[in-house]
DNA sequence: AGGTGCAGGTGGTCTAGCCCACCAGATATT
DNA sequence: AATATCTGGTGGGCTAGACCACCTGCACCT
């Protein structure tokens, strides 16, 4: 196992993508061990750089450490996965679905104070406008209308948005690094709109979640509003009892 | 700042801990810097520990670090909390609300095979039943009916579940140590018996939470679902974009 | 057969260092 | 006055050890 001594990446950073590629092939299966002593032999690393390596892995929940036994590839959780930072696209695709979109709208114009705050951009700034309505396997699921500062990616296109993962494009094309996101899930009533688009009566329950996601530097990058159906979406999440 | 060296706590979580305190006490403010190397002649240990207290309280989110300049206490956010493992009280406490609850049944019985198996437990095996509505400064908030294996708590009373917060109850008095939930949030429309219990209109949207809460060897503890009035009720997340 | 105790492996914690890139402010140079 | 350079401090990364509590399986003894 050769690491690249002289490379930016640290070290325990690729061990620890080594091992969630051998993880995601299958060379490494569920209820596997590995030992932080084996591992610091294997690449010829210290200890403690083979056991920062894991402790990402094991925050990932992909691998878990029992005293005195050792650690194991965790088996994965059926059924309920839990919430990640995942555009539309990847969401579904986790789920085992096909996505696909079809545009509403997509323009650019110059945002109100209140978006204008939230995306922390000057008075005279523009935004791009992308309001798509959202299948999974063919079926209506959100309607979801994102702003997206034009500065960031000033060259977008309505072809590249029709096409996929709107995230992908940023971090592939415009070389943005998404990091976190901040949430707000509501239930409501959909809309006569919203109902016509999703193939809903009106009035019927909807879960909308308001998102502001991040780049690594905490700069607001996209604020997104998602209306899913209440009776084809439900929304899973890991809680931790952290601090008292 | 002295330690104490032969406690079973680690050192890394003791001076965890004392920093908590002063942050929550407001000896050290929002903005106030701590350096590692500091931290490490103040408590009299080693540069790693010192960085492992730090770490934890930068997961919370209670400080955060800036290369080559320092760690600071970081600025508590306005509004957004993240969603964390709290019981109905500390939820609406930490939103400045006042909780309290009317018991709706309280009874012990033989789940079925569907309960008894989310929360492993042997055929012969009892739960508690504890459904309450959950009121915040006096309005209806939330009805909840949770189901706790009695085998945990066997001499839970009536009258200790109305008092408060049953999680607090289940720590302190019970000495079981929560650690994670997982949790999975849908909208729905209020039946006819929440609507009345949540003085709300039949048919009003309502954001369904369904949590199991695990100790910290994966023991389930409990199974409880909330029914929440959409109208006065929001869930903030906090989202991470790691792995791939 | 059944228990007892021991040895070797494991993760958890901790030490006392090291080098690096980065940042800020002071100092020196133009 | 503006600019370049130095300097001390910071977090990030890493090393090569150490001791501990814990778990497992094995050999030994009863």
């Amino acid at each position: 196992m050769k690491l690249n001594r002289h490379s930016f990446t640290p070290l325990y950073h690729q061990i620890e993508q080594t091992l969630r590629r051998q993880i995601e092939s299958g060379e490494l299966r569920p209820g596997d061990g590995l030992s932080e002593r084996e591992l610091s032999e294997r690449f010829e690393v210290s200890r403690m750089t083979a056991r920062q390596a894991l402790r990402a892995l094991r925050e990932d929940g992909v691998l878990h450490s029992e005293r005195g036994r050792g650690t194991f590839v965790t088996e994965p959780k059926l059924n309920v996965q839990t919430r990640q930072l995942l555009g539309f696209t990847e969401d579904m695709r986790r789920r085992g679905l096909k996505a696909s979109s079809r545009i509403i709208r997509f323009s650019r114009f110059k945002p109100d104070e209140a978006l204008r705050r939230q995306l922390h951009l000057e008075s005279g700034a523009e935004v791009w406008e992308i309001s798509r309505l959202r299948l999974a396997d063919r079926i209506p699921m959100a309607c979801e209308t994102g702003f997206v500062p034009v500065d960031l990616c000033p060259q977008l296109k309505r072809a590249e948005v029709e096409r996929g993962s709107l995230y992908r494009l940023l971090e592939e094309i415009y070389n943005i690094r998404l990091s976190r996101a901040d949430e707000i899930l509501t239930a409501a009533c959909a809309t006569r709109e919203e109902a016509d688009l999703l193939s809903i009566k009106p009035r019927a329950p909807v879960l909308v979640v308001q998102r502001t996601v991040y780049a690594a530097d905490e700069t607001p990058i996209e604020v997104v509003r998602s209306v899913y159906r209440g009776d084809r979406y439900q929304a899973a999440i890991q809680l931790k009892r952290s601090g008292r």
